[in-house]
DNA sequence: TTAGGTTCCGTACTCAAGTACGGAGTCAAC
DNA sequence: GTTGACTCCGTACTTGAGTACGGAACCTAA
């Protein structure tokens, strides 16, 4: 089981160490004890593969578009008992997530008319607004 | 060609009244001039047709992932000469948003797993950073 | 002509998700 | 046994996109 610093942990997960803190006074990431070699003050943290576990999910759930404070629940219900309320995140953060990439699929779209019709070289304006508008709702 | 105060296009955009005075002090929406019917005083403004598309191209341009500031970009592009800018920020836009697609449709399969995870009503609990996390990278 | 709803404007506040800062403590290597 | 990098902590600042507020001017219907 590696150890590590928060640099080290930050690094893992591709976060920088100020954000990891956040996450700590968030409630999402937990504060390990702080530890001494040398037994002498009272050291630093340090941090094992669960807390890379744990901090990579944080990552994957935000893209998924869950808010940190969902993700927290989540976090908490992580080995509880309550699936119900779980699988109920989950099902809500689905169907927002296929309306946002029908959303963006549309957009996309768009983007490619408006593209094309700035494209060919001759000059002359393009009329971005109208392009992208298209027949799109 | 109907007209409308700035209630009225907030109502056709979908947007709030104090939305459009953003965009106004944003330089994204004009500020029409104040107009009195009856010759006294200052009047209130009133907006067209090509307020209308202006603003909900604004909502378009949001959606495909634009800033603000580079939907004002755009907008001044509009009927503009420079084809290259606006295939460029088209291009480059069309690029991220293919990106955060791929993104988003990955992650609708972790949540898939972890809905499936917690669906079976056996109590217990069902490991949902590990679930989420799947196998993905 | 007056009461109400709107509009106009400047300024201030909100919210989520970080980022930055500064000083004190701790650690590892030379 | 000191120096230089890293850690810890609290607090403050940032950014993007709005929202809210309050007072004065304006407009419309009764």
């Amino acid at each position: 089981m590696k150890v590590r610093t928060i640099a080290g942990l930050a690094r893992e997960g591709g976060v920088g160490v100020e954000t990891i803190r956040f996450y700590q006074r968030r409630g999402l990431m937990p504060k390990p004890e702080r530890w001494s070699s040398s037994g002498v003050g009272e050291g630093i943290r340090r941090y094992g593969d669960e807390d890379v576990r744990r901090l990579k999910f944080i990552r994957s759930a935000q893209t998924a578009g869950f808010t940190l404070e969902q993700i927290r629940e989540l976090l908490s219900l992580d080995a509880g008992e309550d699936r119900e309320r779980a699988r109920a995140l989950a099902a809500e953060r689905l169907e927002a997530l296929d309306r946002t990439i029908a959303d963006l699929e549309q957009a996309r779209a768009g983007l490619r008319r408006l593209a094309g019709a700035c494209a060919s070289k001759d000059s002359g304006p393009c009329p971005i607004i109208a392009a992208f508008q298209g027949e799109a709702a």
